[in-house]
This record gives structure tokens, C-alpha cells and sequence, in this order.
DNA sequence: CGGTCCCTTGAATGTGATCAATTCGAGTGG
DNA sequence: CCACTCGAATTGATCACATTCAAGGGACCG
């Protein structure tokens, strides 16, 4: 049971309980294997379910006429996508696989036992849906205010802080599986740009780069440089419902 | 009843039933007046409670060390604020009064209930909140990918659509009750490229500017021209659980 | 009437984009 | 094992969008 990579990220905030683990492993029923650039969910299409990331990372991207992209979101394996989704009619935003991997998809309408019978579980969904929010409210944040080299310093921290949430232990060297092209699409620079400012930090010694790994030589620098908090390790669950 | 204009602003997604209404009004029962500028929620602060916008509007802000002040978001009256914060422990972001006005504290403790017995109202205020979700995505697209210009055509866009779910049939001149440094502070630019960019369009003969009314001369245009979408006004009820 | 806040406009400056060319590395096929 | 290709990284030169600095005007208020 323990086995599933969305129950261990789901623990880390609250404990699950026996029927609960029920309902997650029903969610991860049908596993589904996809390539590389696999699209998902396509602007305009019916929303119609979740999906559990099971292996793999995927992406949620914007797109506009000229084919200029931006990147919205990161998920990693055990998360959930399509939570913030739930609302609208049809989708507004691309979601696709950037690497190979696996995904389970769960219909929307399985989310109405969910509220009706789960009510803590539903509280826990809507929690972590939360914390997507505040880091959606905090990357706005740093596009309006930050510099060029303090918005990648902020992705740094932010994708560090989120692979943290599923491994434990994890240190200042982590995985970075991106060109400097999507780089700059997700803090909103040219790829040239993004590589002006790596290989400057790079040179005064901030950051080691060993494709596809990154190292943060002085992470708490960083942090209180842009005065980085990591709001993806504790969630207030007194208020949720009993199990 | 349906005075509440959180009631209203709901009403446009679900029909609410009357044990719905009931827990409603209990969340707008103790109405606290504040003035302009009062501050409801600073960083750090436990959050202990949501509030619902009776009057005036609100802003939710992101402040650096410097001074410089980022607006992440406006709340409207029948708005119902705090509902992205509940999932941490404390706040991440300033929640201040804009304009003189009032509001409903309802404690978090109080949303156990919510779950436990109106699942369907849960799910609302999910679907809802995951409306402001989808925003906030439009919004790091907008500001990564869109020019000075755009961005703010954007903006006006995004605070009209905004005033229409709690206005019927409102046209396309509306109160906008925000200082140019405000309005740059929303969008990421300066208060003076602001002024520049206005007249501008004003000059064009794009929009009309009669403080604190601005109206857009042509809409449609501008939606084109940025590819929006309003996705304020549909919400996919199908599975909500029965009320 | 003086202060303050906001809007407005001009001129100079700079951050990050664009254009252009070279290098590097991982395949792939001969 | 070497040539070839293709995508990504790297670096230089130039450009422009938006900022900064500076100054003046209008409205409101004590």
C-alpha cells in the first residue's frame, strides 16, 4: 500500500486511514503509460477527470498565437493534477508529459463519493489544492517584482522545496531535467538570458551544474535573498473532519 | 435572503437550498466594519478564519523588503476571501481593505461542519475557489508572456469579467477605483509606464477614462487581440453530490 | 494658503530581448 | 572509428521596451 506514490505524499501531511487508502487506490486503478510530450488535457477540451502522476514529470503550459509558451506549473510523481481544474466547464491550459511516464486517470464524477462519504479526505484534497494556490500567488509575486536572476533563483527553490515534499532527506542537489529554453519559459526569460545568468552563478561559485543536476551551494543565502518561505511542509489539519 | 450578496454571487453557479442558505447566513452573521486601508491578514499570521466581502473592496498584497508592493489579487463584494489559505498554517501574503467596508469573519473550525453535513456546498466553495485558481494561472501567463500593454488590457478584462458575476448585465463601463500605482503595482509595471500606456489607449480611442469609471470602447477587440477567456461564468456542477 | 497625493510629460538610462555565429554533445550511419 | 546531423548551450553585438530621474500641474484638505 505504502508502495503508492501519491499515498506517500498525501502522509507526509495527514495520516490516512483505512478507507481512505481504499479510495486512493481506486484512484490509481488504471494505470496508463505515456511518452515524452504526450498531451493530456488540451485548451477548450471537457474537463473530465484527475489524474494521479505516477511516474514522470509532466508540465501545465499557456500558449499563444506565436507560439510563445510559458510554464505554469511542474508536477512530479505523486501528485495530483486537474485539482485546480475542478471548477471550469473545459480546460484553459495544455497539460502534457515531459518525460516518459504514467499517469491514472480518475472521472470527475468519482469525486462525488469523495465529498459525500470522505469528508476528511475531501478536506485534505482541498488543502493541497491550497498550497498549489499559494505558490501560484507567491511565483505572480515574483514575476512582478523580482529581477531576472532572483525569478530563477525562485524556481530553484520552488521545484527544490516541491521534490522535498516526496523525497525525504533531500539535500541541495536534485534533478533539473529541463532545457534552459523551457527554463526561461517558466520565469518568464529568453533560453540566452536564463544561460547568461546560470553561467554567471556559476562563476561566483552559487551553483554547480552537472546536467542534469543542479547543486545549490548556499541555499539559505538564497533563501533570505529572496526571502523564499517553503509553504509545502506543514498543513493545518485541526479543523479538518474526523476520519 | 437574497440580500446576501454572497448568496447572489453564488446563485450564478448552483441553485442553493435551504440548509445551505442557513449555514450561509451563519458564516455572514457578525458584520465587522473596517476602513480603507485596515489590515485583515499579514504574513505570517495563523490563519484562523475565512471572510466573506460584505462592502468595499479588498486586495491581497505581496511586499518585499524595499518597500515595493505587489496587488496578487481584488476582492469584490459577495466574495469570499481567505478561501486559497486553507490549507497552511499562516499567511503568506497581506489581505487589506482597499476602500472602507466590512466583513464576516468565519472561523476555520467552522468549515468542519461544511464537509461533514453540506458536501454539496463544499464542493461549490471548491469549484469556486478553484475559478480564482484558474485566474491566477491567466495571470502568470499574462505576465510571462504578454507585453506592458497587454498586460494591462488584461487586467481590465479580468476585474470586469470579475464585476459581472456580481453585476447582471453590466456593460462595459465600470468602477475602477485603483491609483495608476496600483494598477501597476497589479501588472507589473510603473505607476508612470501606466499613465504613458493610458493615454495612449485613450488617445487611440480604445477606452474612456471618466474617475473612477473606465470604459472599453471595444471589448471584443481587446479579447481577441489577448486571446481571453472568461471562465467566470460556467462551473461544471455535474458531480456535485445531491444538496 | 501650504501640504500632500496623484497624474502627466520629458529625457536619460539600463535590463533583458533580439539577431547572429560558434561550440558542444549525443546519437546515427557509413 | 570517423563523419554527419541535430538539438542544446554558449558567447558577442546591438536594440528596444520599460525604468529611473526630474519637474510641473491639478485636486483636495487641514
Amino acid at each position: 500500500m505504502s508502495e503508492s506514490c501519491l499515498v506517500t505524499r498525501l502522509s507526509r501531511y495527514a495520516a490516512i486511514s483505512e478507507r481512505e487508502a481504499e479510495f486512493l487506490a481506486r484512484m490509481e486503478e488504471a494505470e496508463e503509460r505515456l511518452d515524452a510530450g504526450s498531451v493530456i488535457q488540451s485548451p477548450g477540451d471537457p474537463v473530465e477527470a484527475v489524474y494521479v502522476l505516477k511516474h514522470g514529470w509532466a508540465v501545465q503550459r499557456a500558449q499563444i498565437r506565436d507560439g510563445r509558451t510559458a510554464i505554469l506549473r511542474v508536477y512530479l510523481p505523486g501528485e495530483v493534477m486537474g485539482l485546480a481544474e475542478i471548477g471550469p466547464m473545459t480546460a484553459l491550459h495544455t497539460l502534457a508529459m515531459r518525460t516518459e511516464g504514467a499517469i491514472c486517470r480518475f472521472p470527475r464524477a468519482g469525486l462525488t463519493p469523495l465529498f459525500q462519504e470522505l469528508p476528511r479526505l475531501a478536506a485534505l484534497f482541498t488543502a493541497v489544492s491550497s498550497l498549489d494556490h499559494m505558490a501560484l500567488r507567491d511565483k505572480v509575486a515574483a514575476l512582478g517584482l523580482f529581477s531576472a536572476e532572483d525569478r530563477l533563483i525562485h524556481f530553484l527553490l520552488d521545484l527544490r522545496a516541491r521534490l522535498a515534499v516526496g523525497t525525504i532527506g533531500l539535500g541541495n542537489r536534485f534533478r533539473m531535467p529541463f532545457s534552459q529554453v523551457e527554463i526561461g519559459q517558466a520565469v518568464g526569460l529568453t533560453s540566452i538570458y536564463v544561460n547568461r545568468l546560470l553561467r554567471g552563478m556559476v562563476r561566483d561559485g552559487r551553483i554547480e551544474i552537472e546536467r542534469p543536476y543542479v547543486r545549490l551551494l548556499d541555499r539559505a543565502a538564497m533563501e533570505r535573498r529572496i526571502g523564499y518561505v517553503d509553504h509545502f511542509r506543514l498543513l493545518d489539519t485541526t479543523w479538518f473532519p474526523e476520519a
